[in-house]
DNA sequence: GACCAGGCACATC
DNA sequence: GATGTGCATGGT
């Protein structure tokens, strides 16, 4: 085994003790989780919670009524979520592929081969490699790890992979190390983003980092 | 008031 | 191919 799958082992046992079990996603149904996924682009997720509740509000929490909504009248529901005007564009997007490859159905995008669906969503515009894995993932419970910029901050800072890699060859990495377990992938992209919100922000290692010393 | 947050597309060189 | 920039709100 490569030293770097005992580190990957031991990041995420430090993590889950010191943290515990993160309940990813919060969204229930799958359509939520995508619609959360593009929402959450760079942005605090307590934003993107207002943004929801207000489709909600209206419900306008479905393909069918996204699809028919304007965009601007979009736009202004998920202001909160910030980039609103990109993010309205990036939601028509990804709802116009469900509605015409799946007949709007979550369930049946799920039925779609992994590697194939992937990389139908790579093709929507405004999904990109972290809200494609995500909602494979965490709507959908494919076993693809999700990386993102926590990810590459702590295996960088602990010298396991260089910043400046690609995102493939990160989940490369946690793909080769790791068990493909839904859960185990669930629960590690969610504890990075747990400990990346409250540690190590400025300095590389901070005082009473789970990871101190890896 | 500065900085950050669960990215991505696009322009420019 | 790499590097820089716009997008925007709300919390700390």
């Amino acid at each position: 085994m490569l030293p770097s799958m005992n580190k990957l082992l031991e990041i995420y046992r430090r993590l889950y003790c010191a943290f515990g079990p993160q309940y990813w996603w919060p969204g229930e149904a799958p359509f939520e989780v995508a619609i959360g996924a593009v929402l959450t682009q760079n942005t605090n997720w307590g934003n993107v919670e207002k943004a929801i509740e207000n489709l909600k509000r209206e419900k306008a929490l479905s393909a069918k009524r996204i699809h028919e909504m304007r965009t601007g009248r979009l736009a202004s529901l998920i202001k909160p979520a910030g980039y609103f005007n990109i993010k309205a564009k990036r939601l028509k997007a990804f709802i116009d592929f469900l509605i015409n490859e799946y007949n709007g159905s979550m369930e049946r995008m799920k039925n779609e081969e992994m590697q194939t669906l992937r990389v139908k969503l790579l093709k929507i515009h405004g999904i990109g490699p972290e809200t494609a894995d995500s909602i494979l993932l965490y709507a959908l419970k494919k076993p693809v790890f999700v990386i993102d910029a926590y990810t590459k901050r702590v295996l960088s800072r602990h010298k396991i992979m260089g910043h400046e890699e690609n995102y493939e060859k990160f989940q490369v990495l946690f793909h080769t190390a790791l068990k493909k377990d839904i859960r185990l992938f669930n629960e590690y992209h969610a504890l990075f983003v747990r400990l990346g919100k409250t540690h190590c922000k400025t300095k590389p290692i901070c005082g009473g980092c789970p990871l101190e010393g890896i």
